[in-house]
Order: C-alpha cells, then structure tokens, then sequence
DNA sequence: GTACAAATAGACCAATCGGTCTATTTGTGC
DNA sequence: GCACAAATAGACCGATTGGTCTATTTGTAC
C-alpha cells in the first residue's frame, strides 16, 4: 500500500508540472524546473514516474483537464444558464491572463500543439481533455433547449473559438481577442437557443 | 553591400527554422536541428541572425505570418466569397494535418503559446501575424456587405475558431473539429452576410 | 591583382538536459 | 524490535544546448 506522503508528493509533482507546463510549454520545462518548484528530490521524480517527463507530462495535462472540466462544471451548475456560463469562463481566463502578464492561457492547448503528435500518452490526455469539455458543455445546451446534434456542434465551435482566442490573446498582449469572441458567442447561442426551429 | 548567396542562406534558415517551428515548437527546435536541415554552418547563423535564436524565430513567425496572409489573400481573391474562401482555408489546413500525420497546424500558434509572453520580438511577430489575417478577412467581409463594425467581429470570430480548431484537431488527432467548425462558421457568416439589417 | 569586408566553416565552451544508480531514511505489518 | 518494501536523497552520466571565437574562403570594388 502506498504511504500517505507519497501521495502528496505525486501530487506535488503533477502540480508542479502542470502549472509549469501551462506556462512554458513541455520542451522548455526541465525536469529540475519541477523538483526546484516542488521541493521533490530527483529520486521520488523517477520513483513515481518510472515513464519520466513524458509521464510525468501526461498525468499533469489530466489533472489539468479534470480541474477544467469541474471548474466549467461548477460555473454551469452555478451560472444557471450556459450562456451565462461560457460569459464567465471567459471572463476567468481574461483575468488569468490579465494577472500573469499573458503568462497563464489554457493550461492544455501549448502541450498540446507541441507535443500531442508526437507522444500518443500526452495525445490521449490532450484528447480527452477536450473531449470531456465539449461533451459536457453540450449536454448543457441540450438541457437548456438545443437539439443534440445542434449542441455539439455548437458547444465544439464554442470552445475552439475560446481556445483561438487565448492564442490571439498571447500573441497580441491583449484580452480584447476573448472578450470580443465572448460577446460574439453570446449572440451565437442566443439566436440558436432562442429561435429552436425558425 | 549584401553578397548574393547571403540572401540565400538567410532564406535557407528562416524557411528551415519556420518548418521546424510549426513541426516541434521553439523550445524543441535546437540551432542544430536548423543546422543539419539547412545545411547552413553555425557560423552563418550567428553572422545573419546576431540576436540570435529569438532573433532568428522572430523573422520566421514574421515569414510565416506573410506566407499565410499570402495564401489567404490568394483564397479570398480565387474563391469570389469570403464564405467560399474561408472553408478552403480550412480545408488546406485538414490537408496538412492528414498529410503529416496532425504535424503540420498553424505554423503560428505553437510560437505563440510557448514564447509570446516572454519575448518581445517574437510577440510583436506573431500579434502583427494575427492582426493581418483578422484585418484582411474583416476587409472582404465588408466588401461581401458586412457593416465595418460586424465584420471586425466576424472575422475575430472566424480566426479564433479556427485557431482553436487546429488545437482539438491536434489533441484529437482528427480532422472533425476543424470540418465542424468549417461548417458552423460556414452558417454563421451566411445569416451574417444574409440578413444585414433585421 | 590588390585590398578589404562579407560570409562561411567548424572547433570549442560552460551550462543544462533527461535519466540512472547507489545509499539512506521512512513508514508499515508482524 | 524486526524485517522489508516504499520513498527519499542526490551524486553522477553521456548527450545536447545556445553561443563564442578564430581561421579561412568568397565576392566585390578599384
């Protein structure tokens, strides 16, 4: 059975990289950047991940997308209505990015497109990362009105607008990109969820 | 004055280092990699590119910016509509995924997310990229009869998803996000451009 | 052809990379 | 307390990194 620490230490670990990850991408993060951040010796590096960085990577890419998909899952149950929720996870990462001098964008989309075709693990974590987000935004927008097939639709063009915006974001050290793209899909899913069947 | 085969060699490295960008990203992409690809000695790297590695991705993020703008330029000039323009775009990009197996996305985005923050060359770089596109677009959507407001919007909108597109396409490794979002954008600009004033 | 800068060529450097290896310490069941 | 594995600790390794430096070659103007 594993000991109690070594839990915390794996989960130093997975959340070190992670931010890590979220900030400097894959290549660039070395593995001394993880233990100088968690404090964790080498040894227990390898110890708890025998599969090395690339391990170590793709379990900190799914930590990151179960913390998004609860985040967003809380918004949704909080917000009351997916248009309002989508509003306000923009708004989050407009204030990540804001606070970190355009250091902190989507914690999964650098690792990604760096690494997800090269590396089928980091691929499979990347994947469903995404996955998990437009499924449930979907089911979301089916609860509140929208045919299926239109909601998945829907919710994919949603977060891959969100997901572009945060590029543009970065490249032009503005939040204006995601803002502009919060209001357009605002009015996107209004008229999709307002007029059902014209 | 500059010798002839300069501008050669400064090409051969900027194109090399803008494949390898798009392919690995700028941390993975090693001064040897550009080296063993371009066939350049080390010594005419830092002849042509004092500034360096960071001096040497921001001219190529700036040749790829050009080069897209170029191609997009071409599409919206061929394909007579910016809708028409705007699902070829998408569909050369679904070419190049499949053809390198999901190697080759926006030789922009990846630079983007990994350095912008960081380094003032390449920021500006990829911002200008970025900009250009969305102004081009923005302009034929107004000459389709797009209100100048609307379609600054719009065309924010369209490169955003598309961007982010190319992320799930990638994390994925399938071409169905970008085709998805090819055809929602594809109803979106037609109910945009179709019904002007309500 | 001479002079001189532009350009090429690659040896070389300290620093860092991911990863391995051997001790040592820690926690647990008996 | 004993035994034994889990976990920690960090020295160590070859390979590679971005960058510098000194020659040497090349192209051009006169």
């Amino acid at each position: 059975m594993a000991y109690k620490k070594s839990v915390d230490t794996r989960a130093r670990l997975v959340g070190s990289m992670a931010q890590l990850l979220r900030t400097k991408g894959y290549a660039a993060t070395g593995i001394s950047d993880v233990i100088s951040d968690s404090g964790v010796p080498k040894g227990s590096v390898y110890h708890h991940f025998p599969g090395g960085k690339q391990s170590l990577a793709a379990a900190s890419v799914a930590a990151s997308g179960e913390g998004i998909a609860a985040a967003l899952g809380g918004l949704l149950d909080r917000a009351g209505h997916p248009i309002a929720a989508m509003a306000e996870f923009c708004n989050y990462y407009i204030g990540q990015l804001g606070e970190s001098d355009f250091r902190r964008g989507c914690p999964l989309a650098t690792v990604a497109l760096e690494k997800a075709a090269q590396v089928d693990l980091i691929q499979q974590a990347c994947g469903k990362s995404f996955e998990a987000m437009v499924t449930l935004y979907a089911d979301h927008l089916v609860k509140a009105g929208a045919r299926p097939a239109a909601a998945q639709s829907a919710s994919l063009l949603v977060v891959s607008a969100i997901e572009g915006a945060l590029v543009l974001c970065k490249a032009q050290r503005s939040t204006a990109p995601l803002a502009m793209v919060r209001d357009q899909l605002t009015d996107y899913l209004n008229s999709l969820l307002g007029e059902p069947r014209p």
